[in-house]
RNA sequence: AUCCAGAAAGAUAGCAC
């Protein structure tokens, strides 16, 4: 009975709306009712592009075939907007699931206490955790990453580490992820001396690194302006025989970038495209960046051409980037063109394309212009943050 | 081993610090 479910499942685990939608439709026209697990994978799908209005049209289709909500997708549906987040309608919805029938279980809490410590409420956070233990709901290994993140995200290495002690006593161990929280907590306070030891230490308990932990660790040598260790890293990944993903590219490619070392930003592009991957985006724009640091606009403007003819066509965050090249090169005319042009194309300007212009105009001494365009940011709908 | 319709981690832009 379940074909079209399985169907809709494997669309929504490859992200390929219109063909879970399409089955979800054929589904219909075979005159078969859908059941709560055909909505399921549907709202997961949406929910983590934070489409939160179609999970609101799923949620009203499955009222007029007459199925409830359970704990399964409430939770989708809290993730939803734990992406986007709003961690109070996460909240709420949290809330319909601690009804008298129901109580939430690991993955709710531990949902909801993601909401909150993304939102950087540790206080809520561990509240919520002490909630789950008062019903009986058992912490699992996510939950206290979540938790770990939290810290890790607020640089309290302490706080981490102490979490970790308290995960260890209640009979848990560490995962790999549980590891790069805290890799990443030591990078953010520019402690990478301690990150090494840190991964040393994993492969002691046995805990292998991925390539996810090993791409945190060469950002981190980045941010510290080390690109020595940053290659370091890389060639042992290398060495290792391990097929490299496009973060891990990206993440070298922006290393060298940020220094100015374009040949061989350009050189680790080459390797990329000799393991059969293609440039995204990202990569386009750390390129763009890299050349908009140097002053070199007319590089850049190389890289925007490229990305139409390669079919990535330029997000807000490529036009930014230019517009800024142009205001640091001096040449508002071509910073306005290119806000013109984002916008003609439909690209919506975001705060940072507004700040870098109104910045543009500060520096170059045309305060009235910087004025104006601070208005017209605020007209957007848009406020300063 | 268990589970597998739901939860945790990695790369790009501005200003301020």
């Amino acid at each position: 009975d379940g074909i079209f479910n399985t169907l809709i499942d494997g669309y929504a685990t490859v992200r390929n709306e219109a063909e879970a939608l399409r089955a979800f439709t054929r589904l219909k026209e075979s005159g078969l009712v859908p059941n709560i697990r055909t909505f399921g994978p549907l709202m997961k799908l949406f929910a983590m592009e934070g489409k939160m209005g179609r999970v609101r049209e799923l949620e009203d289709e499955m009222q007029l075939w007459g199925l409830e909500h359970n704990k399964v997708t409430l939770s989708t549906v809290m993730d939803g907007y734990v992406q986007l987040g709003e961690v109070q309608k996460a909240y709420e919805t949290f809330k319909q699931l601690s009804g008298p029938r129901h109580r939430p279980d690991v993955v709710a809490y531990t949902n909801i206490i993601d909401a909150f410590a993304k939102g950087g409420d540790m206080d809520r956070a561990l509240e919520l955790l002490a909630d789950m233990r008062r019903w009986g709901v058992k912490p699992n290994q996510s939950t206290w990453t979540v938790l770990i993140g939290g810290w890790g995200r607020q640089g309290n290495l302490q706080k981490a580490m102490e979490t970790v002690r308290e995960m260890r006593s209640s009979g848990l161990y560490p995962t790999v992820v549980t590891f790069q929280c805290i890799i990443q907590a030591l990078c953010n306070t520019g402690q990478m001396v301690k990150a090494a030891a840190v991964v040393d230490e994993m492969e002691k308990v046995g805990v292998a690194p991925d390539i996810q932990l090993f791409t945190t660790l060469m950002d981190g040598y980045a941010q510290a302006g080390d690109v020595t260790r940053a290659l370091e890293v890389f060639k042992k990944l290398k060495g290792m025989g391990k097929e490299l993903d496009l973060q891990v590219y990206s993440a070298l490619i922006n290393a060298l970038s940020k220094v100015g070392r374009m040949q061989s930003a350009l050189a680790v592009v080459g390797e990329l495209r000799a393991a059969g991957l293609r440039l995204n985006a990202t990569v386009y724009n750390t390129l763009l960046d890299g050349w908009s640091r140097r002053g070199d606009v007319w590089e850049a403007a190389e890289v925007l051409e490229e990305m139409e003819l390669d079919g990535v066509p330029p997000d807000v965050v490529s036009y930014t980037t230019f517009i800024n090249a142009c205001c640091k090169a001096g040449d508002m005319d071509k910073a306005v063109e290119t806000f013109d042009l984002m916008r003609s194309k439909g690209i919506e300007p975001n705060l940072k394309t507004y700040t870098t212009l109104v910045d543009g105009w500060g520096s170059a001494r045309f305060p009235n212009r910087a004025a104006a365009v601070y208005d017209e940011m605020l007209a957007a709908g848009l406020r300063p943050d």
